[in-house]
Formats: C-alpha cells, sequence, structure tokens
DNA sequence: CCTCTTGCCTAAAGCATTTAGGAAGATGCA
DNA sequence: TGCATCTTCCTAAATGCTTTAGGCAAGAGG
C-alpha cells in the first residue's frame, strides 16, 4: 500500500486550505483525510485530535499573517505603514477567509504566548512610532487599532456592509483617514461617564 | 407519557442559555434535548435542523441587544449617547458570551433583512446626529463605530487584552473618548495612499 | 364518548471522533 | 543482501450528534 507521506504540517496546510474553501467550521479529521485519500484513523498519529488540528490551523494563520505586516512594514512610516498594515488584514482575510477565521480561535494562554500573536502587537506598536502618543496611550491606541483592523475586516467579512452604498472600500480609506487623524491628535482622557446598568 | 411542553420559542431560549453556559459551538440538538429531558427527535416538530436552531438564537441576541440599544439611548445625545450605546454592547457581551457569539453567526441576506440588523445600524446613526457630519461620512461613521464596538468586544472576549496592562476597561474609556473627539472633527478624505499587492 | 390533531416516542441510517491493535513499507545495521 | 525495528497506515469498534420515518397516546372539539 503506497504511502501518503502525512506529516503534520502537510495536514496544517491541508485543513488551512479546506478552511478557505468550506469555511474553518467545516474543517473535520475526515474531511482532511478524504483529501488525502487516506483513512481517518491514519491522521491520529500525527495529530492530537481535531481540535490539535484547528489549533495549529490558527497558529499557521497567525504566522502568515505576521509574516505579511512586516513585510508591509518594512521601509514604511507613518500613515504608509498604517493603512499598508491594516491592509494585510484586510486582504488576507479576503483572500483566506477560512484562515483568518481561524486565527480568531480562542486559545489556551500557553499557546496563545508561543503564537505570532505577540508580533502583531509589536508591529502594531511599531506604527504608533510614527505618531507622538505616550506610554499607556499608546497601548490604548494599539488596541483600538485591532479593534478596528479586526471589527471592520469581519464584519465586512459577514457581510454586513454588502449590502448597502457607498461600498466597503470606501469606507475602508476613510476609517483610515480618520485613525490617521485621531492618532495625530489623540484627545486627553474625557470626564467620567455615567455607564448604564445592563438589564 | 407526560409533555414537556416544547415549543420553538423555549427551545430557543434554552438554546441561548446553553450557549452562554458551554459556548454557541457547543449548542446541539442533542444538548437541548437532554434540559428537557426529552428525546432528541422530538425537537424536531419545533426545529427544521440544528442550523434553524443556532438561525433562531443569533437572530433572539440581535432582538436583545437591539433592545437594549434603544433602551440605552433614549433620552440621551452626543458623548452620553455613543458611550451608552458602546458600553450595551460591551456588556451584553461579557453577560452573555454566548449569544453574542450567536449574533455573529453569518445570515442568509433574507434571513438578515428580516432581522434586528437593521435598528443597530439605525441606531448607531441616531446616536450620529449628536455629530456634525454630512450624509455619505456618516454611513462611514456608522461602520467605523460598528468595526470599534463589535472588534474591541470580540477581542477582549477572546481574552486579547488580559494579559497585559493597563486593563480593557480602560482602554474601552479612552477608547470611547477618541472615538468621540473623531467624530467632532471627522477629517477630509486623505491624499490616495499605495496599497501594497498581497501576496 | 369519539375523533382528530399534535406532541413526543421508537427505530434506524449516516457521518464524525477517537482508541486499540495489526500489517506492510521504509530504515538501519550486520 | 538479509534481518530487526520503527513508522505509517490500516481494520475494527465504541460513542455521539443529526436527521428521517412512522407510531401511539394525550388533549381539544364536537
Amino acid at each position: 500500500m503506497a504511502r501518503a507521506g502525512l506529516t503534520t504540517e502537510r495536514l496544517t496546510l491541508e485543513g488551512a486550505e479546506l478552511a478557505d474553501e468550506v469555511g474553518f467550521d467545516n474543517v473535520t479529521i475526515s474531511a482532511v483525510a478524504r483529501r488525502f485519500d487516506v483513512k481517518v484513523a491514519s491522521l491520529y498519529s500525527h495529530l492530537r485530535n481535531s481540535q490539535d488540528l484547528r489549533t495549529r490551523i490558527a497558529l499557521l494563520a497567525l504566522a502568515e499573517l505576521a509574516d505579511r505586516g512586516a513585510a508591509a512594514l518594512a521601509g514604511r512610516a507613518g500613515k504608509d505603514a498604517l493603512v499598508a498594515f491594516a491592509n494585510v488584514y484586510r486582504d488576507y482575510a479576503r483572500e483566506h477567509p477560512g484562515r483568518y477565521a481561524a486565527a480568531q480561535l480562542r486559545l489556551d494562554p500557553a499557546t496563545a504566548a508561543a503564537s505570532a500573536g505577540g508580533r502583531h502587537a509589536q508591529m502594531t506598536r511599531a506604527i504608533l512610532r510614527g505618531y507622538d502618543l505616550s506610554e499607556p496611550d499608546q497601548t490604548h491606541a494599539v488596541r483600538l487599532l485591532g479593534s478596528v483592523f479586526h471589527g471592520f475586516v469581519s464584519l465586512e467579512l459577514a457581510g454586513g456592509f454588502s449590502h448597502s452604498a457607498p461600498d466597503a472600500e470606501e469606507s475602508w480609506a476613510r476609517s483610515l483617514d480618520a485613525l490617521d487623524a485621531l492618532l495625530r491628535s489623540w484627545p486627553e482622557p474625557g470626564p467620567e461617564q455615567h455607564v448604564p446598568d445592563p438589564g
């Protein structure tokens, strides 16, 4: 019986392809086994279980995304860097929706620490060097930027902007304009606001 | 054999509870049937299939969220309205993580149109009446606000901010300060930016 | 009381997950 | 080359979720 040459890496990569084609939620051990024309149980020599597969796809996506981010930031600063980096997220999500969904998988702390997640935060911080923010404000800005990138991209991917004019493209450009302006004049803390009771 | 009094509504509600307890992905027909101490097949008189159940939970969550948003906006304007509305999202997501995850479910266009999604967009637009934005800019701002709310909340829920100081609470407040400032001086479109080729 | 609708049941088939243990191909060493 | 060993992939089987088909009985209406 000819060997298929399974490795954890090849399985992960194929799982990522599958995620992009049929959605991350539909990535199963069985589906990957079918793509290699191999019995399901064979995969368990390389993967602990199906959660293990999903986690590996998530780590792959985070690493790919970080690599692209680093490439985009090279030689850029200020708004140029901001826009280039933001587009990396958006383009990646559009090219690889399954992988992007995988990157949102909740990882346990140990796994998260070993992931490329830290590189993302570092790169966002690097963008902020082009602006004049105090140390604690940088952290807030990092989080706001992350929120906008992730939020916009996932709402767009979920079809949230697809049924109304103007098109998402323009809103994206204008949102980045707005973020750039915001970072150039980052406001002082406002007065305390009343927070309504949930209920 | 005593009847359990199953209805689509009760099943949906119980499914939502279950989602909050064990995660939206773990809501299954079987699990809900167990909660009612009823055989699995019995649920198929009330639900078309498990996707139907998930969709109904999503619609429930969107409606609840819209109701809370409307309550929060009543009698408020400007930054006060912005903060109150934003906190509705964040509080709801923290109180009901499973429901919040459900609200992110991708709905087919017909279902989405019949959902409370439109109310959300309307309310966000209402907030912008407290600021001075041209018509097309309002749409961009609606999308940016939606992105920040959703993005921040889901990153926080995914534990993205939990392993570094300062705490998420403060970043949230400062992000809302920043959005308020941004809306008060919404920038003109910037110059064209180079968009790097994905690859 | 009888009938009919409805609500919940049993039964069964299909598919995904996971473990246990076996056989054949690749590898290393004499 | 021949043998031992390890790795890779296999069969088999248990478990659980999904979904459909068909049946019986509880409760409503006449």
